[in-house]
DNA sequence: AACTCGGGGTC
DNA sequence: GACCCAGAGTT
């Protein structure tokens, strides 16, 4: 009797072992809405799991089609999106969203060309989409299938060298159908069993196609990209409150960091400054409310939070301005380190 | 090819 | 603390 193939084996442990998940069908015959997986691939970039899934369940509940979403203020998808980080996807998310309804007759695309011209849709997540939610063949590299991959076949490569070896051989063990459940398969055994520091040889369905089952060195691959230390930043934070407790934002004009989400006022730690004028207020009291730590991809962040009482008369402020009460942030486009920060600032009102 | 983009889970 | 996560866009 022939031994089975690989994509056998994992089609058949995942139709018996595969997490529920909110963007997953019930049961295998029922029809996957492709609004689904496009929403949780743009949420599941660079995130885990576990941290995508209340996000997911409010975006859909608020955003159930791609048409509603075209429609949306980016505004509110930027808040709805707060805390869950890398906001530069749901501004891609969003745009993406308008050409889709506006120029595509509001189809997602099903095919890889025509989805990675689509802007925050890379080659992973075109693949991604193409694979689970149209069922067609092609590879799809994330993190968990790059290290199942890398120590199935114990591949001493790292970085673009070990994506292509690994692109190259999961080509030859693709299967011919079901090529959606071979996909998230291979990201369950990633998930939950070949784990990057706890490995369960022993309940792997993969066991004896292994190179590097049970064995320690195992835990090595894939081979590890040597990252530079993380830098330290210092920088401060102003939060200007007027009596009716309300906070004054930015609303942050700049690319990169935090694009179009609303930030306090600060210096010190970024090349464009979220700068404010504050010769138009009248400062009645300034307290040192101590340091607030956040970490970022590469720095570590060490800002001096500082609270400034200011006047309620009627002053012009500029567009980019706003006072938000404190019961609204959660209305509002406002990163978690900002929300840190107030928190800090209650402490010491 | 190397940087820049968040924040939290996990160990 | 260090690593990792259903990566993409820019330089």
């Amino acid at each position: 009797m022939q031994s089975l193939k690989i994509s056998e084996i994992v089609i058949n442990w995942y139709k018996k072992n595969f997490r529920i998940l909110p963007w997953r069908p019930k049961n295998f015959d029922q029809k996957i809405d492709p609004y689904i997986v496009f929403l949780s691939e743009f949420m599941l970039q660079q995130t885990t799991v576990k941290t995508v899934v209340p996000y997911f369940i409010n975006f859909l509940k608020k955003y159930p089609t791609i048409e509603i979403l075209a429609k949306a203020k980016l505004d509110d998808v930027l808040a709805i999106w707060s805390g869950l980080g890398y906001y530069r996807r749901a501004n891609n998310l969003y745009k993406s969203a308008k050409i889709i309804t506006n120029e595509l007759n509001g189809v997602i695309p099903n095919n890889y060309e025509d989805l990675i011209k689509l802007p925050g849709i890379g080659d992973y997540t075109a693949a991604a989409i193409c694979a689970i939610a149209f069922d067609k063949k092609v590879v799809v590299i994330d993190g968990n299938i790059e290290r199942v991959a890398s120590r199935l076949f114990e591949l001493d490569l790292r970085g673009n060298d070990l994506k292509k070896k690994v692109r190259k051989i999961l080509f030859l063990n693709i299967p011919g159908k079901e090529n959606s459940l071979f996909t998230q398969g291979l990201m369950d055994i990633g998930a939950t069993i070949c784990k990057p520091k706890i490995i369960n040889c022993e309940r792997c369905p993969l066991l004896e196609n292994c190179r590097v089952a049970f064995k320690n060195s195992a835990i090595n691959y894939p081979l590890k990209i040597i990252k530079e230390k993380k830098i330290k930043r210092t920088g401060n934070f102003y939060c200007l409150i007027n009596s009716k407790k309300e906070i004054l934002f930015l609303r942050n004009i700049n690319l990169g960091l935090f694009e179009n989400m609303h930030v306090l006022p600060s210096d010190g730690w970024l090349k464009d400054n979220h700068n404010l004028d504050f010769n138009i207020f009248s400062i009645k009291e300034r307290f040192d409310c101590g340091v607030i730590k956040h970490s970022f991809t590469h720095f570590d962040l060490d800002g001096k939070v500082i609270l400034l009482k200011v006047d309620d008369n009627q002053i012009k402020l500029k567009d980019n301005c706003i006072f938000i009460k404190l019961e609204n942030l959660d209305m509002f486009s406002i990163p978690t380190l900002y929300h840190k920060i107030v928190k800090l600032i209650l402490k010491n009102i």
